[in-house]
DNA sequence: AGTTTGACTGTAAGCGCTTACAATCATCGA
DNA sequence: TCGATGATTGTAAGCGCTTACAGTCAAACT
């Protein structure tokens, strides 16, 4: 281990490179980054001598000097759970066949962090970026139209927004699921729901819900909301919060399927039957949601593809093509095995 | 969408504010990163000249010309599942207090990926690097040491290796979990585990069963191994592969959690009772590993321990302290439902 | 009044790399 | 044999920022 001298040696430079191999710095630049420039024979030596002093380029400078980094960036809300990670999978595999490098960074679901983390990004030199959702603060906005970085929003789709996006509308999607339960004969119904202040994936899923009860000649105002944050113990307690009720809810529709494993979780800890007693639904349909049992009635989320089509939008922002218009995909319902009739009481 | 003008305008530079503000450079950057040495007022100004540009510091210059980055970086096998989300959040949380930027790359279990992100995330002025267990190309060593990068490597502990590291014995841990299913009574045993030529810890895990086995007085040549790569399909796969042998396995060890959490998926699908026809055991309890029904017996490792020591570790190494040397942290196995006596053939 | 002092601010030299432009040189055709 | 040609290589001007060092100036002393 590098314990021993304070004193650290310096890095070597291209400088140091060519000198070793006797050659300008110019040459060593040519000999790394465009190589059929250079004569087969001065080349190796080139190499040699990069070995020999494990010469890396010094990022700073090269970006400096180059005045492009080849690096998109992406923000995503969390790494702590597995919803962005198979479409952020996509990104990166696509990026990577234009050569290009993903910088990822978490904003903890609050905007201001975000936009730290915006600011950070493009400082880094990200080329463009990936932002989830379209709340952001209007800091965040100006900054980038500013500094005229190209940008893509992702997981969302809502019809009006000026803004390039690729995703599905969460708000039809939910009302969809919504207008299914309440079909089922549920009529009280409570929602366990992710923060929503600053996310408006949730509150378009919430809208959705609504919707689909007004539709039905519900009053929207009936629904019991529970705001928790993101984590399969808070949708434990959010559940466990719910069955305490005097009125029990005989459907549960969940954010996402973080929050509906816990509720389940919990169901079965309190010896309640899912969907026998009480529905749950959920919402993303990651993994998790069929490996529970019963298996989970979600929402069935195209990561891969806006991952893909994200990439796609943004290496043609950065090369100047016309990227063509935000892209909507579709999200379908899984029906599973936790949505069912509701009970007669 | 700034899709408008080919041409980009430029960013502000540190020039730009200064000329705004009225001021030379030096006070901008002063202004920026050393508040204290600038009068209020001429602050002001600054600060409301970089507000008007939507200034942000290039970081390659600011990079190259202050020699440190205050950035981190860290390479894991995979984001896709969540093993290494709960240790790294806390790697970052900890580094956060020292204002460090976290910088992550994945390495999709490939030791050749990895020496890249190594280099790029070095070149990128990652000040000193986590690293996931002891497999790598010799050049990544070779190339950490020359260029003075402190590193530690983490989720594992061996000792005898001269490396800082921190972690638990994953070969003491998966012994003491075979031990338990020996001494159960199970005698045809399976393994489920990963790709282990460039894991280690796959390889100690896997080690680790053999290991009992013939404390036990059993020949490790019994054992039943299927290799196959890190996904929840390909752990149930694999245990649909073993249920077809003429001689069924009692139990079946799972190198981690997710393989687990697939075996335990198949078993349902196949009607095979858990743990009653056979026990399934899985490593790392990850949060599935609760979620699932039964609930999965398994080794817990101590991820936010790691995450937080792990950027200790590496804080004092870069500030030129002394680390003291390498900790082992414990490994305990969770008894949970998913291991029970063999059952009488 | 003449210094001294301390708080601010400005000047300018790099940091390591890319790249336009210039120089060199062996090879080729007339 | 001589300039033309094209392949190589070298020269040197930045890229945007930090920071040692040097000024400037008003307040505080003597």
């Amino acid at each position: 281990m590098p314990t021993d001298e304070p004193a650290k040696i310096d890095p070597p430079t291209l400088e140091d490179v060519a000198a070793r191999a006797g050659v300008s710095t110019a040459t060593v630049s040519r000999s790394l980054n465009a190589p059929e420039q250079v004569s087969r024979n001065t080349r190796k030596r080139v190499m040699a001598a990069v070995q020999d002093l494990g010469y890396a380029p010094n990022f700073g400078a090269q970006a400096l000097a180059a005045k492009r980094t080849n690096t998109f960036g992406a923000i995503i809300p969390t790494m702590e759970n597995a919803i962005f990670a198979r479409g952020l999978q996509a990104f990166q595999e696509q990026l990577s066949e234009h050569g290009i490098t993903l910088l990822v960074a978490s904003s903890s679901y609050s905007a201001e962090l975000e936009e730290q983390q915006i600011r950070s990004l493009v400082a880094r030199g990200a080329d463009a970026l990936l932002l989830i959702g379209h709340d952001r603060t209007p800091q965040s906005y100006a900054f980038l139209e500013r500094r005229n970085i190209p940008y893509v929003v992702a997981w969302v789709y809502a019809s009006g927004k000026p803004r390039l996006s690729i995703g599905f509308d969460n708000r039809k999607a939910m009302a969809a699921l919504a207008r299914r339960v309440l079909d089922l004969g549920h009529r009280s119904i409570a929602v366990i729901t992710a923060e929503y202040a600053e996310n408006d994936r949730a509150r378009e899923r919430l809208a959705g819900i609504r919707d689909a009860m007004r539709e039905r000649d519900f009053s929207p105002d009936e629904l019991r909301i529970v705001e928790t944050t993101y984590a399969i113990s808070n949708g434990a307690e959010a559940f466990a919060r719910l069955m305490r009720d005097s009125q029990r809810p005989t459907a549960v529709l969940c954010g996402n399927d973080v929050l509906a494993a816990g509720a389940l979780m919990m169901a079965r800890q309190l010896g309640i039957d899912v969907p026998g007693d009480v529905s749950i639904t959920g919402f993303d349909d990651i993994e998790l949601s069929q490996i529970v049992s019963p298996a989970l009635t979600t929402v069935h989320v195209p990561h891969r593809e806006m991952g893909r089509g994200a990439a796609r939008l943004l290496v043609a922002l950065r090369n100047g093509e016309d990227p063509g218009g935000s892209i909507e995909l579709e999200a379908t319902i899984r029906w599973r095995e936790t949505l069912g009739p509701a009970r007669k009481r």
